[in-house]
DNA sequence: GTAAGAGATTGATGAGTGTCAATATTTATA
DNA sequence: TATAAATATTGACACTCATCAATCTCTTAC
């Protein structure tokens, strides 16, 4: 129960970039996003979990699948969340990491000068 | 006639982020897009420069459109031509720009999970 | 309660970046 | 040729960021 919006949660309410121009506050939310998307590693981690089996990944699957340290990894999981790209759920042990598709789709819509 | 390719180029051979896991090199050819776009003052002008009548827009109105200076504005447009969104065209004293709707459209489609 | 393993946090460091002032380049015009 | 206007380039500075080693927190098992 937060009131602060995340930027996934500011970027449904945008007409596609190609159609009018953005706002400077629709162009401030809109960038968080494609900041935490444009590294490669980050890149890789949300297809990692969006296109894993059941569509949620473990962090320990996810370590294995870099050669990089595990609180890299954990940064960067940890940046994807917090901008809304990823959900964290712990189970045990364990943390999944679930990708929002739904936010994926309107950022792509944004982008790509479809309606959603 | 250049045969390196921009990141541009590369990202229409990607299946979707969701549909299976992005490679090391596709994601590296997806970060350079997303990172020139992942500015607020950038995501302005590529909108500005797409939703213009005749889809180009002149520097000169680009530049009225921010209180930045003319050099920011103009490194701003370079980083977007050098990874391949925008296109730089001179006429006269003028430099006129034009967005790459496909290239939008291709990276959309990778991001969203729909196929072009 | 103690040990072990999974994951997050902290602090440090080197690389990258957004911005500006100053300057250079290019084009048109007088 | 000289002058003015439109863009680009250079150099500098503050700030952000990707990464790692070390440490911490939490959960389970013995």
């Amino acid at each position: 129960m937060h009131l602060e919006l995340t930027p996934v949660e500011t970027v449904a309410c945008c007409s596609p970039l190609t159609r009018e121009p953005l706002s400077a506050a629709e162009a401030d939310g809109i960038a968080p996003l494609l900041r935490a998307l444009a590294d490669p590693v980050r890149l890789r981690l949300v297809s990692l979990v969006a296109s894993h089996e059941g569509g949620e990944a473990c962090v320990c699957d996810l370590n294995d699948a870099f050669e990089l340290s595990q609180p890299t990894i954990s940064h960067h999981l940890k940046v994807l969340h917090e901008v809304g790209l990823l959900e964290r759920e712990k189970r045990g042990v364990w943390v999944y990491y679930r990708a929002r598709t739904q936010a994926l789709e309107n950022l792509a819509a944004v982008i790509g000068g479809r309606t959603v």
